[in-house]
DNA sequence: CTGAAAGCGCTAACAC
DNA sequence: GTGTTAGCGCTTTCAG
């Protein structure tokens, strides 16, 4: 049933044309002038050899029927697709966001379009997705973190398109890189605060089982404080992700039950670093005379809040342009692995200022 | 040129399988089990009738080439591509980034994928972007707002697809509406604030040629202000969307000079609020002592700040399941156009009681 | 500069 | 339960 047309079986020569209820193709709008479909299709590209008069008149049959472009039969033909697929852990985050935000952007200018997935934070997830994205023919992928099933990795390896982990720094990389050393980050932050003389010093998060990234954040506590000589054992769990202000509330009330002495507090995050300075003006202590507190991911909050927070700016737009830019030159045909790591750069402000 | 495999003219038959540059196709598979094409889709998909084992087989086999599915094909074939697009004005904006989060949880339970899409508040880019996305045949299209240029509205008429506007409430809708009264909103703001004895309120924000939204929460400041019998003058402006933090906070330096004895301020977002309210703290001036504020959005920071802030809660994740809700069902072929309206709910917090 | 033929990888429709 | 045929709407290729 080529058409369902109707009851008439007059021939299409007379009278109006029935009212199609598939959209017009292009054979429709070849058919409106008398030219081959190859011309309609030489008409809609540039860069193709035609008559400029041909061409008018094929765009204007084609504005008049309502013609649109097909690209679902333009893709399976070319065997290129225009997407590229990213995958997030939520976008109810501000960093991840921004990422997105910025890497969608210059995905457009390269007349690239996104397809976005949120794994929850959950690898299994991300294999589902990973395999369904795949499916749609994605000219790259871009995968958030390092850690993945064997089958996800396995999937991305044979996929056979350039693949962009993000947000991390890998030790098996499976293609690119546009990294993050989170560990580093937390490092620097403990640094500060020891510089400015606190000894007693918290971490605040980083304790739950899907987030990695918020875990290597803790890690480098750890390390940065045994390399100070300081005793790393004040932590306080912010429960799972995403890390709310909320969380971080919570956990400042735990940490001052438990640890009551702590002189600073490095939080996992700047949403629970803005909840545990509310915590302390809810109580009356003063930040930072009684404690001080710093955050991570330079949220718009940590540079507008009383005390402004001190923070480490990991650049979230930044990683999306890069993951952007190393698509680009992949597809492009450079076939040289890529490393980007965005260097942590530590913030200063009042709240950790004595 | 079929295959431009290498140099070697031997049948397939003998030797090693060479090297394939292009994924396998079902075809391959079905070659190397000595079935047709049709028992490997079938055994892809259920619901089809095919023998136990030999589903069995072909999922092996399937799986030891590295087969993945080509749904670029399929698409074509089924006229039906599983795409919903989704047009938002910007995703760094908590709201838009949460109603956006939900949708695209609701539709990939549905099987769908959305196709998301910055308008960065220009109905011009938004038109392009309709053009665009309709072009890979979209099964619905979210869009953001009610006003769009003649030729998207005529773009989106004749797609003959469902059309879901969201957070709005349009006079002429193009088809459903998942709609939210921003003059409502504003107005409900300032019942309170006027039922909490404040008269000299004024209006923070609004005024940007994108912003459609906020331009109605203006209107409807004006509207309730004249209602209650008081003076709608008292308005300062925040520039360019999207508001940020360090907007409200400059608006508020400039209230303050222009209108210093005011009582009370409405707040076109919750961030321009947190930035009014951390503008006060910097200037000593008490919250809700000396002056009230109140916000727009129902942010996180509302709850968690000191003190809280008085809000309207839009519910963007309700306006999220409530647009895939219509799509779904506008997919399963109920024809009647759905207008759902979100109610704003007032939450009354601490910056606003006298 | 234009057209005819073939085919991208899959599935609807119809045999058997 | 399985196979054959045709074709989705475009573009590559080659001929004119």
């Amino acid at each position: 049933m080529p058409a369902g047309r109707g009851i008439s079986a007059a021939p299409p020569s007379a009278g109006a044309p029935p009212p199609r209820r598939r959209p017009p193709t292009m054979q429709d709008v070849a058919r409106a002038l008398g030219v081959s479909t190859m011309t309609v299709s030489r008409a809609l590209r540039d860069g193709t050899s035609i008559n400029a008069e041909t061409r008018e008149a094929v765009l204007r049959a084609a504005d008049e029927l309502g013609y649109v472009f097909d690209s679902t039969a333009a893709n399976l033909r070319r065997q290129r697709t225009g997407f590229v697929a990213v995958l997030i852990p939520s976008i109810d985050n501000a960093n991840f966001a921004d990422t997105v935000g910025a890497l969608s952007a210059a995905l457009a200018a390269q007349q690239l379009q996104p397809l976005l997935g949120a794994t929850a934070y959950d690898p299994r997830q991300e294999e589902a997705l990973v395999e369904q994205m795949l499916r749609r023919r994605p000219e790259a992928i871009v995968v958030t973190g390092g850690r993945h099933t064997a089958r996800c990795r396995r999937l991305l390896e044979t996929a056979h398109i350039p693949v962009v982990e993000i947000w991390d720094n890998p030790a098996a990389p499976i293609g690119h890189i546009v990294g993050f050393s989170n560990a580093r980050s937390a490092e620097i932050v403990v640094d500060h605060l020891a510089a400015q003389g606190f000894r007693r010093i918290a971490f605040l998060g980083g304790d739950a089982a899907g987030d990695a990234r918020g875990r290597q954040r803790r890690e480098g506590f750890v390390a940065a404080m045994r390399r100070h000589g300081l005793e790393p054992s004040r932590r306080v769990a912010t429960g799972t992700p995403p890390v709310s202000m909320r969380s971080g509330a919570l956990a400042m009330r735990d940490l001052l039950a438990r640890f009551p002495d702590t002189e600073a507090v490095a939080c996992v995050s700047d949403l629970a670093a803005f909840g545990a300075l509310s915590e302390c003006q809810r109580r009356g202590i003063r930040v930072p005379g009684a404690i001080a507190i710093a955050g991570f991911g330079n949220f718009e909050i940590a540079e507008s809040c009383v005390p402004a927070l001190t923070t480490v700016d990991p650049a979230p737009r930044q990683i999306g342009r890069a993951a952007a830019a190393i698509v680009k030159r992949a597809l492009a045909g450079g076939d040289r692995r890529e490393t980007i790591i965005i260097e942590p750069v530590l913030i200063v402000r009042q709240s950790t200022i004595r």
